[in-house]
DNA sequence: GGCTACATTTGGATCGTTCTATATCCGGAC
DNA sequence: GTCCGGATATAGAACGATCCAAATGTAGCC
């Protein structure tokens, strides 16, 4: 694929310096690079000399020469979604800090984006990758696109596929089951009997683990999960408002619902606003994330915080620490998350 | 086999790939490229070995080569602003459609930490800048840190101090004036009179284009603004809500208040449910922005949508235009902005 | 003066590409 | 048999930095 260049006028060197102070290059690269092998006298010379003609480091250059890189490349699905953009503003104030800098790549949660996004960010050479992969990327095409050698971080999602042995990757992992756990229980506790799981795709990393988390908390407390209180959406609150129908037409209806994450707690929210009904008094749910709009919303949402800038500041520091040692095995780390109670969570009716 | 002693595997380059196909370097160069100059059966064989071998192209060393880049810096000041996160959303939309990748930057607001992100972005040469600009930042430091030769487009604020007249550089503004004025006249034409501006600092672009564009909408209705009508925050919903006290306090209350932004308009709807107080009912208000909050804050938040992705898009479009030209004189591009009319700009109780 | 020790400086070679100019092959025209 | 032109292929010098080994200068010591 033929890519489009910016041609650039040409810059100040090296070379211009040494030129200008009547020394070498070598000279003007120790002084740059800070060494103490230059004389006081020589070194004051040159910075002068760097400061007047305006000099401004090649680090590319440099990494070629060096054999090393500045960068780190971060890959989310959307940075619309409060929840990524957090994310990424906790990894490159990480990054930024231990002097890298952050390639950005979205996939808009397609695979096939996501495999270009990964191709074209994996030629600027980034010492490592984080990634939370778009619904369905699979790890054989995702290794094909890195390399067997390229450090990487995983976050939020499981890739389809085994890691190969050779070229295991990290991963960083809410803890979704036990997070839906305890809104579940949380519920059960308020004396709800007939609750619901409501969006998200059931076949993605989290769908399932919060799926399954639910179902656990249910089994737990002896309770039934009738077949149509298991409802699918996308993740987000458009297509949550669509689905809720689906829910608030059944003949029994739950007293309430654990939702996949906020957003579609707020897409029931709001189809239920539409209806006439209130929710956390006709309906009592619980979201997932803590979005900002969650403590906003009326009633408040119950959720489960997961400090999103906090997870990409854990993140860009387990990739740094992984970039010097690249061969050794794949490390998982699961965050706990935790509940936040509000007004929507409130006992059913009957009590 | 023991692991320990294993040799970092070099990364294949095109010298490999040659020495496999027996070909030179600058064969396979051209078939990487797509050259038309190779013969067929050439290159099959490069392209099944390049394939074999897992090559990945080292863009950094053609850059520097070929005196190129292929990269954009964007610089915004908070990605955990929605605002923000959209606008780099659309950025990164275009850019990387272009070819480009993204390099991020975040300034966490601070003059400081501006030029330091600079300092470490420019380094790695982009083709350009995009940015927001910090509150304070001076037009000197900028350049200063950038050079007179980079392109740079500047979004929805001003630089303090002058642009050089050698080093231009475009320009995309929200018609900030207009947007508040339209509001403004909104509010004044469901029957109020005593009108309040809340929020925002004073002194930045925004903020003086806001006020500005209120003020003058006021006196075209021949209405006074009573000196505490005028309340300035933090434009963000914390220090709003702190702020909120100076203006509820009031012994002569506003009936209505024009928001710096929606930020602001929520941490005042927070102070004032504190208070028992209802927004749209006993206080209109519209905000700036049309964020996604807005719609879903009850009441919904009357407001001026700005399409900040959209924004981002156009911003990268502008920029990447001006790379072919870096010589020409800077544009200045204003964008209108739309009212979007919900509940919380109710009449006056009055009325 | 010759020697070593230390501080400072430096000329290539090099990183992985691309560019320029030149080389080679081949078939057809003369 | 020579010459020519088109089609392919290539060697070597860039790009802007860093690394290495070696060179230079200076001082002290015998």
């Amino acid at each position: 694929m033929p890519l489009s260049h910016a041609p650039l006028r040409r810059k100040v060197t090296l070379i211009d310096i040494a030129a200008a102070c009547g020394v070498s290059r070598a000279t003007v690269s120790l002084v740059l690079r800070g060494s103490p092998l230059v004389n006081r006298d020589t070194r004051a010379r040159v910075q002068a000399e760097l400061q007047r003609q305006g000099y401004i480091y090649n680090r590319a250059a440099a990494n070629l020469r060096r054999r090393t890189t500045s960068s780190i490349a971060l890959v989310v699905n959307d940075l619309g979604n409060p929840f990524f953009a957090e994310f990424a503003a906790g990894v490159d104030e990480v990054v930024g800090a231990a002097g890298f800098v952050t390639l950005l790549g979205s996939t808009g949660e397609s695979a096939e984006r996501q495999q270009a996004v990964l191709g074209s960010l994996v030629e600027h050479n980034p010492g490592g990758v984080i990634l939370s992969p778009a619904e369905g990327s699979e790890a054989a095409r995702v290794m094909d696109a890195l390399g067997p050698q390229m450090p990487l971080l995983m976050f939020n999602r499981e890739l389809e596929g085994e890691a190969p042995a050779s070229a295991p990757w990290d991963t960083l992992m809410l803890d979704n089951a036990r997070g839906i756990g305890l809104a579940t229980e949380h519920l059960i506790a308020r004396g709800h009997r007939r609750i619901a799981f409501f969006g998200g795709h059931a076949r993605s990393t989290p769908g399932q683990q919060r799926r399954a988390g639910f179902l656990a908390a249910m089994k737990r407390a002896k309770l039934e999960v009738p077949s149509g209180f298991l409802v699918e959406s996308a993740p987000n609150r458009l297509d949550a408002a669509r689905a809720s129908a689906v829910l608030l037409d059944l003949r029994t209806r739950p007293t309430a619902a654990v939702c996949y994450n906020d957003a579609v707690a707020l897409g029931l929210m709001l189809a239920m606003g539409r209806r006439g009904m209130r929710p956390g008094r006709d309906l009592a749910l619980t979201g997932f994330d803590d979005i900002d709009e969650a403590a906003l919303a009326s009633p408040g949402l119950t959720t489960l915080a997961t400090a999103p800038r906090e997870r990409g500041r854990q993140a860009a520091r387990l990739l740094l620490a992984r970039l010097g040692h690249p061969h050794e095995p794949g490390q998982r780390t699961t965050v706990p998350v935790e509940l936040v109670i509000r007004e929507s969570s409130c006992p059913p009716p009957a009590a």
